[in-house]
DNA sequence: AATGAATGAGAATTCATTCAT
DNA sequence: CATGAATGAATTCTCATTCAT
């Protein structure tokens, strides 16, 4: 994207692959895969459509590449951030949550998603893959700082698994928003993000005596 | 599906298209749009390919009757709801969800969101006409249960509009989440509401003195 | 078409197969055969698809009974007209000519040299019929009367196989012309069969001492 | 046709799209539009049907390529010959209609004009183009004929515009044969153009006195 | 490695024909 | 007799994949 392709040739090889999965994930994102040419990843990634066959044998290992290289970076940021951190389960929550946002947000990834939710059904393994180094890390790491707070008497003491998916779902609805009906209404996540920790962090916390 | 094709030629020109918009519907929601075989949607009604087209002109045609029949039973309940009620907007909010949950999870409707999430894109128009007549009424519908408990001092007064996005997030992904990765975890939807309610209401209502 | 349907079920039963024929000519001139659907043939007649078969047991045979139909009046009329005749070869063959046209351009009969021409290539066989049907016997008839000016004196001697083609190709441009191009071009009729006997019958006559 | 297809995967760009044209207007001509195949098209053409979706977007822009493609030669030609001639109105126009039957029946170009008869009524916009392009500019040249043989002396002083009509309908009819009914019939063609010169050449010079 | 012309299996769509009413 | 809903074979068109260059 900001190199200088000053020789056709000349570019980094080692770069294509992910160029062109930049390019799938963001034409899969976009149509859903059944509705995405392989001349149109080709044509945005600026190569021949031969080219896509070089590196991937087919529409479908493509699909998987696409999910297996978005979904690492949607967990490690979040294990990290755990590890280093020491304030209040309230902090952290909101941090970690914070952080999702952004990354998602940003990056192209949050489309990832919105793309196992539409193709989960066309895709059971690829489902399954995504299940398991996920969500059940993604919920794992969200249970432990629910634990820590109810532990530490900051929060109410509630059923953790169900708490972590009601606690996710409005993060995670913003995302699939942004790659779908964003076009229609116009939300502005800022102030959803802070009506979300308002409410949610909120009705986690032991109610105190407002004197 | 359970009747006997004794006959071949079976008439009944009132119920096919409802029938057909079913198939239809069913089989969007699970594998999107253009993973959707006209076939298998004839196949499913108990009608030949030929059949499908006596009543909808294309495919897209399909689509956009698929959603348009699935759409007015989503707002003609809610609104029914709001004008027969006259508790407190907690019990009336709490109502509203649980209606709203159970319409979308007993029936196929719930589909409906789910598709439309992933077929935005490729459908701008029809997306523009679910935004229209769902979102933007059903946003209308809670909008006026949180005013109405902000004014009587139930709920704390907070930003309405992205509270109500806030809100309705953990019931709208409970629902997308049962029409896509369902079939990976199991998640225990009751539980999910009742922490929903606990949660979120609870995050909604003045803090009371417990004392 | 000038009948009232008083009743529906109440018409003329025989005469339905020719109000059939009728459409389909017309249809059939229009389209081709293979462009011109039965449900159009169907409704232009007023009845239903269904109907259609009942008189027709496939479109090819409809489409053979539409060449049938229509190529004999093509020949009695002109074969009546030779019977009865006594004048000279001259105002015999332009009375020929005459009527000829008036047969072709009044009635929708001259749709079908353009509909033979059309699909000759896809029934041959019908193609055959026509040929030994309509052209050997129409060529007969035009040959006995150039060949009564020949001997008679009238006509210089020339090619009479060869003479019959020349003498009815402008005739028979005008009617194909008539169902194909008109549209484009306006062309007047009268004066092209004024000009057409001027020009060919002179061409055809004996050159005169024009003292 | 000739060639052995060793190699399946040809390359040749610039040559393919006038030989599937090519293809196609042979069959086009033989069986019309609608009865016409892709599939056969391609195959006479030696390859695949996709090839020919390579070119050319639906049959319907294939159909106007050939006409498009066809129309051009028919009237250059004429055009050429015009300005290169210095001898008599009669010696020009048997030329022209001597060069025009040449071009029309060695070439396959000839069935363009029975291709538009049959095609007329169902592609109304590429008839006025055929009118525009080819009629009208045909009866212009041999009205430019016509008109220096009258005023020379050379022709009678008829009506122009009819009689371009009736002097080219002899030409054109043989060429409409020889993609109809040959067939079945076997006519003489050069026969038919002798006398045909000596039929309406004789119609339309000026009767001279023969001692 | 890269290209893009060529392929052909597969999906949408049409329409002649059937048949229960 | 007449109807028109239903059928499915046939056709157009698409697009993932291949392969000669």
């Amino acid at each position: 994207m900001v190199e200088i392709p000053t020789k056709k040739h000349e570019r980094r090889k080692e770069a294509r692959p992910s160029e062109l999965i930049s390019s799938a994930l963001a034409l899969f994102v976009e149509r859903g895969f059944a509705a995405t040419k392989m001349d149109d990843i080709a044509e945005k990634a600026g190569v021949s459509k031969g080219t896509l066959y070089l590196y991937f044998d087919s529409k479908e290992i493509l699909f998987k590449a696409v999910i297996k290289q978005g979904v690492l970076p949607l967990l490690d940021e979040g294990e990290k951030l755990l590890h280093h951190f020491d304030g209040d389960a309230r902090s952290l929550l909101q941090e970690f949550m914070l952080r999702w946002w952004k990354l998602m947000g940003e990056t192209s990834l949050g489309g990832i998603p919105k793309l196992m939710i539409s193709e989960a059904g066309n895709f059971p393994q690829v489902a399954a893959y995504y299940y398991e180094n996920v969500i059940v890390r993604g919920r794992n790491l969200i249970g432990r700082v629910l634990k820590m707070g109810m532990d530490s008497g900051e929060f109410r003491v509630m059923d953790i698994e169900s708490t972590i998916d009601v606690i996710m779902a409005p993060v995670l609805m913003l995302i699939v928003w942004k790659y779908s009906l964003t076009p229609c209404g116009t939300n502005n996540p800022k102030q959803y993000m802070n009506t979300y920790f308002d409410l949610v962090i909120n009705g986690l916390m032991k109610k105190e005596v407002s004197k």
